[in-house]
DNA sequence: TAAATAGTGTCTCTCAGACAATATCTT
DNA sequence: AAGATATTGTCTGAGAGACACTATTTA
C-alpha cells in the first residue's frame, strides 16, 4: 500500500496528503547502487570503486547514486552505468533487490535499490571505464566481505547469483560478448559465471538445439589461438530469449 | 554505492554527512507492500483492502505501511502480515521487487518495496482476517488492473509469478498448507498457482522422488471426500526444501 | 453398483553427460 | 608432426509425460 492504510498514522484512515508531515516520519534517503559485470578471459569481473572518505575508507564500493526527482530505479541505474564505461545499449541492466537494514549504512538510513548489469566484452576486452580514478574491474573471485564497503559483498554475490540463474532459462549471457561470437566464447562465459567446467561437445549440442543461435557464415579464431577457426553465430532475436530445453546448472555446482 | 559518490551532489566527493542536507532532495516515502497469497479448493487469493479515500477511492489494494525507523522492509511487511491475519509463523515472507516510477503515486514520491506471502490454509479455510473490515480474500482470477489501486496490479501478477518459479525448485508450496498434508491437497495449490493440470499419479511419484516429504504414518480424506484416504505426510525438513531434480512448469504454461 | 480418489505400473521419448572420433588450424 | 580447438557422433541412464490398472472409499 501506499502509506493511506498506515498504522503508523494517528487515526482512522484519512486523506493521506492531509495527514502526511514528512517530519512525521524519518528521512530515508534512496539510491540505485549497480553491480556492473564483465567477462574477460574466462574469469568475471565487476566495476568498483575505490572509496576516499568515511565510513569503509579505503574499501571498494560499488557505484551508484541518488534517484533523480523524476527518474525510476532502472533508469538511475542506466544512467550510472552509461556514466562509468559510456557504454549506453551494450549494458543490459535489471533490478536486483533492495537492501533495507537500518544499520546498513552507519550515517543514516539509506535504502539502496540494487541492480545487477552486464557489459559486453569488446575484442575481448573488459569496456574501457570512464571516471574520476577511482573505478576498475575487479576478479570477483579475488574479494572478501572485508574488502568491500557497506553491504555491497552481499550485493555482489546475489548479483552473481540472479544472473548465473538468468542463465539457465534465457541466453542472457550472450549480453557479455559482442553482437556476435562463437559457441566457444560463449561457453566460457557460462564456465566464468557459473564457477564449472562444460564439456565443450555436449554444450554445443545443447545450445544448438533450442535455436535461439543463427549462423553468420563468418568464422572466428582468437589471435594466437590454436585449433580450427569457430563458426560465428549472433542471438537469433534479442537476445535474452528463452532457452528451450533450459540449461540447468549441473547438480554438483548447485549443491 | 551510498550517496558519497553522488552526481548529485555539488563539487567533488567530500564527508557525506557534512554534504547531505535532506532539503537538497527530494522527500521520498518508503512503503513495504506485500502480496498475500492463500488458496482455497483450488483457488489462489490475496488479501486486498477496499480503499476509502483518494486516490483510487473504492478500489482494491494490497496492504502496506510505512517502514519503522529500525525496521527493515521485510520485518514491516511480516508485521503487516501479522497485523491483518494474526497467523504468525504460519506466513512466509520474501522481499519481491521494489517499485520506483515516479509517477505511480499521483501524490507524492512514493517508493514500494513490494513483498510476496504466503498464508497457510487451516481446515481447508482461508486464514481469519484481523481487520477494520476494510481487507477481505480475493480471487486472484477476478482482478483486473482496473479494479486495483496504484501498480498493484503489477505488484500481483510479479508476485505470482515469483511463487510459480519458486515451486518449481522448493518446497514452498507447502506454505500453503497446514503442518501435515497429502499429495493431492499439494498438487491442488500446484495447480491452482501455475494455472494448469497435473497428473495425479506422476506428481505423486515425481514428488515422493525427491524425498522431501516424509510420512506421518496417518490417512486423512476430506469431509464427504470420495476415495481411498490418503497418506499423510510433512515437510522432512524445513518446508521450504530444494526440489531435486526440479519440476519445471509443465511448457505448454511456460510458454 | 457406480463414481471418485489414491497410488502403482508401464511404455515411450527426450535429454543430459561421458567420451570417442574426425576435421582444421597453429607452432 | 604435435598439439590444440571445433564439431559431430555414439552410447547410456535419468526422468517426464501419457495412460492403464488396482485398491479403497462414499453415495
Amino acid at each position: 500500500m501506499d502509506g493511506v492504510s498506515s498504522e503508523h498514522l494517528p487515526g482512522p484512515e484519512g486523506d493521506f496528503l492531509a495527514r502526511y508531515n514528512p517530519a512525521d516520519h524519518p528521512p530515508f534517503a534512496v539510491t540505485a547502487d549497480l553491480a556492473l559485470l564483465a567477462v574477460e578471459r574466462g574469469e568475471l569481473y565487476v566495476l568498483t570503486r575505490r572509496r576516499l572518505s568515511h565510513p569503509f575508507e579505503g574499501r571498494l564500493g560499488l557505484p551508484g547514486g541518488f534517484l533523480g526527482p523524476a527518474e525510476s530505479a532502472e533508469t538511475a541505474a542506466e544512467r550510472i552505468a552509461r556514466e562509468k564505461t559510456g557504454l549506453g545499449t551494450l549494458v543490459a541492466v535489471e533490478q536486483l533487490r533492495t537492501y533495507t537494514d537500518p544499520e546498513r549504512d552507519p550515517r543514516m538510513r539509506v535504502v539502496s535499490v540494487a541492480h545487477v548489469g552486464i557489459a559486453a566484452t569488446q575484442n575481448a576486452r573488459l569496456p574501457k571505464i570512464i571516471d574520476d580514478g577511482q573505478s576498475s574491474w575487479t576478479r570477483c573471485a579475488d574479494l572478501t566481505p572485508e574488502m568491500m564497503a557497506f553491504d555491497h559483498h552481499n550485493i555482489l554475490q546475489d548479483a552473481i547469483e540472479r544472473i548465473a540463474s538468468r542463465m539457465e532459462f534465457t541466453l542472457v549471457a550472450a549480453r557479455f560478448l559482442p553482437e556476435t561470437f562463437t559457441i566457444s566464447q560463449l561457453r566460457m562465459v557460462y564456465a566464468a559465471v557459473w564457477g564449472t567446467d562444460l564439456d565443450p561437445g555436449n554444450f554445443q549440442r545443447k545450445l544448438l538445439a533450442t535455436k535461439v543461435l543463427e549462423e553468420t557464415g563468418e568464422r572466428y579464431q582468437a589471435p594466437g589461438g590454436r585449433g580450427a577457426p569457430a563458426k560465428v553465430y549472433r542471438p537469433a532475436l534479442d537476445g535474452c530469449d528463452p532457452l528451450r530445453p533450459a540449461f540447468l546448472i549441473p547438480p554438483l555446482r548447485r549443491v
